[in-house]
DNA sequence: CTATAATATGAATAAATGATCATATTATAA
DNA sequence: TTATAATATGATCATTTATTCATATTATAG
């Protein structure tokens, strides 16, 4: 296949999952709940955070559809929710291990 | 295998990796030099850039050793150095064009 | 040597980002 | 209905980032 220019929407669309996982706090987070599902303050607790940073960065990958949630009572437990980009980070994460 | 914490080093490699994706500019360059070994200038002529914006993220890109050069006079042909990086950059292209 | 072509660099600036503090919201338990 | 627990939100601040302009560097051609 020859060179095909990316147009703009799937280049931004590009840049903005690799930029979801740039940040140290995220892939923390991401880390974390693809071991276990967390609520809001086990994550604050468990990585030594505090709740509201956590809650900012979940707020972040909501909106980016990385990660759902339920509730039980006044409890938001938190889970991954995107199979590509969990692969992205797994696979890295491997790679760095093994390196 | 039950959770593993990683290691703040591992965790940097990891984010970093990730943000030198998460930019527009340095995707469209890379995406560029997948298809064809480019000289700084042809870069620039291309993707309609300055030059001093795409050498400012070639010198990035070169110290992430995402990407190495050859000499031929006084003009330097890039090209990209990073199997694994590549990969990341191509399965999430491959991605968004399937969705 | 000098002029030129190609690239690199440094300073400056504007915009984006992430953490923190304080406070708001919401649902439940008493 | 009030107090509490859990989470979310908004404003602020310091830091980082990407681009631009102007200029420096370097090697080659004449």
């Amino acid at each position: 296949m020859s060179y095909q220019s990316l147009k703009d929407t799937q280049i931004d669309y590009v840049s903005q999952t690799f930029k979801a996982l740039s940040d140290p706090t995220r892939i923390k987070i991401l880390h974390l709940l693809i071991h276990k599902e967390c609520s809001v303050n086990e994550i604050a607790h468990s990585l030594n955070m505090q709740q509201s940073t956590v809650s900012h960065q979940l707020k972040y990958l909501r909106q980016m559809r990385l990660v759902k949630f339920r509730r039980e009572k006044t409890t938001y437990f938190y889970s991954p929710d995107d199979e590509h980009v969990l692969t992205l980070l797994e696979q890295t994460i491997q790679h760095v291990k093994h390196t």
